[in-house]
RNA sequence: GGUGGGGUACCGAAGUGGUCAACCGGGGCAGACUGUAAAUCUGUUGGCUAUGCCUUCGGACGUUCGAAUCGUCCCCCCACCA
C-alpha cells in the first residue's frame, strides 16, 4: 500500500440499505462534488455546444476532458500558458482528464502498441506521436485537472484471455511508473482496472492497483460494443475488489439504466457522451428513454421536450420549434438540446443520489424500470 | 414571327432501343450512437393482393418483338434574332 496521502478526499454520507449503493462527496482542487455524479464529457476542453455558464445552468458538477486530444491540438504548452485547463476554459469548477487510454483502443489502425506506450499517427495531420505513461502524466500535470488517470490500455471486445492478460500486466505497469510521475499539489490520480470481460483478470487488476494505491479507481474496458450483461458482469466483478473507502469511477457509462445498475454496485462516478452525441443527433432525454425530436409525429407539437421539465430549453421551447431547428441545421437546435439532455441526466443523477440518502435505492430503480417497460423503452 | 436549346420521380440531375421503376445529389421518412477522428453514420424514398404484377420519363399518335430513348404533330420553358 502507498503511504502518501490521498489527493482528493472522499467521505461517504450515507449507504444503502439494500444494496452496494452508497452517496458520497469528492474534495477537489476546485470543489466538492456530490456522488454519485455524471460528468459530461467534453473531449476539446470545450463541452459541446455549451458555455460554462450553460453547464452550470444544468447542475453539472464535474466535467472531463482528454489529454490525447489536447496534446495534438492546441498543445498543453499553449493550455499552461493560458493559466492551465480551468482558466482557459473558463470553466472553475472540478476537471478530470482522461489519459489517452482510451484512444489508444478508439483509433485503432493509426497506432502501434509497444510495452513503455503507444506510437501513434496524428488523428489531425498524421504524425507520429508517442504517448505513455510518462508523457501522459507530464501532459496532464500541464494541463491541471483535478483528477488525472492512469494511461491505460484498453482492449477491444471480443478478445481472447491473452490478449486481456498482456492489456492487464501493461496496464498494471504503466500505473506504477504513473504514480511516481511528479503532479502539481492537490491533482489526484485514479488507477483503472481492465481485463476484459474476464472475471479472473479483473481480480487480478484490481488488487495490483490497489496494492500500488491510488486517490480513486476506474472500471475501464467497458462500452466497447459488449453486450449490456457482459458490461453489468464487470462491473459487479471489479467493483467488488475495489477499496469501499475510495471513489470508483465507471469510464464511458452510459445510458440511465447502466447508471443505475452501477451504482447499485457501489459505483460512484460516471462519464459518457450520450446526452451531448445524441443531442447533436437529433434525439431528447426524458426519464423514460429517449426520442428522436426529429421525426414527422412532433412536426406540430407544442409541448416542451419533456413536460414538466425545468431547463431553458423546456421552459421557452415547443418540440414543434426545436424539431423544426434540427431539421434545418439551425444550431439552435443542437444547443437547446444539448442543455436539455444535460438538465434530465443532472436531474436524473439528483434524484439517484436522494433516493440513496433516502435509503430508498431499491425502489426508485424499480419505479424507473417500469417507466420505461411503460414507455416500451429497452436499454 | 424566326433560329437554337430544353421539358425525367418532391426538387436538381444522369440516362439516348432491351440488363430501367430509372445512376447520383438534395429534400423526406426511419434507425444507430456508451472513457467523442461523431452537429456523424446507415437504411429507405412510384403503387400493390409483393421472389411477381401494375402505372410512370410534357401530351397524343406512330415505328418496333421491345420506347424515357426513334418518327410526326401539339403544349410549355429558356436564349438569341426580329
Amino acid at each position: 500500500m502507498s503511504d502518501s496521502a490521498p489527493h482528493c478526499q472522499f467521505e461517504i454520507l450515507a449507504r444503502d440499505p439494500g444494496s452496494h449503493a452508497r452517496c458520497g462527496r469528492l474534495r477537489t482542487a476546485h470543489g466538492p462534488v456530490d456522488t454519485p455524479v455524471f460528468m459530461p464529457v467534453g473531449t476539446q476542453a470545450a463541452v459541446k455546444a455549451m458555455t460554462p455558464a450553460e453547464l452550470q445552468e444544468a447542475d453539472v458538477g464535474m466535467i472531463l476532458a482528454n489529454t490525447y486530444h489536447l496534446h495534438v491540438r492546441p498543445g498543453e504548452e499553449i493550455v499552461a500558458a493560458g493559466g492551465g485547463l480551468h482558466r482557459f476554459m473558463g470553466w472553475s469548477g472540478p476537471i478530470l482528464t482522461d489519459s489517452g487510454g482510451f484512444q489508444v483502443f478508439s483509433l485503432a489502425g493509426l497506432r502501434k502498441i509497444r510495452d513503455d506506450g503507444v506510437e501513434f499517427s496524428s488523428h489531425v495531420d498524421g504524425r507520429r506521436l508517442f504517448l505513455g505513461p510518462r508523457e501522459a502524466m507530464a501532459i496532464q500535470a500541464r494541463l491541471g485537472a483535478d483528477v488525472v488517470m492512469a494511461f491505460d490500455e484498453c482492449p477491444p471486445y471480443p478478445c481472447d484471455h491473452e490478449y486481456a492478460c498482456n492489456a492487464v500486466r501493461r496496464t498494471l505497469q504503466w500505473a506504477a511508473v504513473c504514480a511516481k510521475a511528479p503532479r502539481p499539489p492537490g491533482q489526484a490520480l485514479f488507477g483503472i482496472v481492465q481485463g476484459g470481460s474476464y472475471a479472473d483478470l479483473r481480480r487480478q487488476c484490481a488488487a495490483g492497483l490497489v496494492e500500488q494505491g491510488f486517490d480513486g479507481y476506474a472500471i475501464g474496458g467497458v462500452s466497447v460494443g459488449e453486450p449490456p450483461d457482459v458490461l453489468l458482469e464487470a462491473v459487479a466483478a471489479t467493483a467488488a475488489c475495489l477499496p469501499p473507502e475510495r471513489p470508483r469511477y465507471l469510464m464511458g457509462v452510459g445510458m440511465m439504466g447502466q447508471i443505475l445498475a452501477a451504482v447499485e454496485q457501489g459505483v460512484d462516478m460516471f462519464d459518457c457522451v450520450m446526452p451531448t452525441r445524441l443531442a447533436r443527433h437529433g434525439a431528447a432525454f426524458t426519464h423514460r428513454g429517449h426520442y428522436s425530436v426529429r421525426n414527422a409525429v412532433w412536426r406540430a407539437d407544442q409541448r416542451p421536450l419533456e413536460e414538466g421539465c425545468g431547463c431553458y430549453a423546456c421552459r421557452h421551447f415547443s418540440r414543434a420549434y426545436i424539431r423544426h431547428m434540427v431539421n434545418v441545421g439551425e444550431m439552435l437546435g443542437v444547443r437547446l438540446l444539448t442543455m436539455h439532455n444535460l438538465f434530465c441526466y443532472m436531474q436524473f443523477m439528483r434524484a439517484v443520489r436522494a433516493a440513496v440518502a433516502e435509503g430508498r435505492f431499491r425502489q426508485f430503480k424499480a419505479a424507473f424500470e417500469d417507466g420505461l417497460a411503460a414507455a416500451g423503452t429497452v436499454y
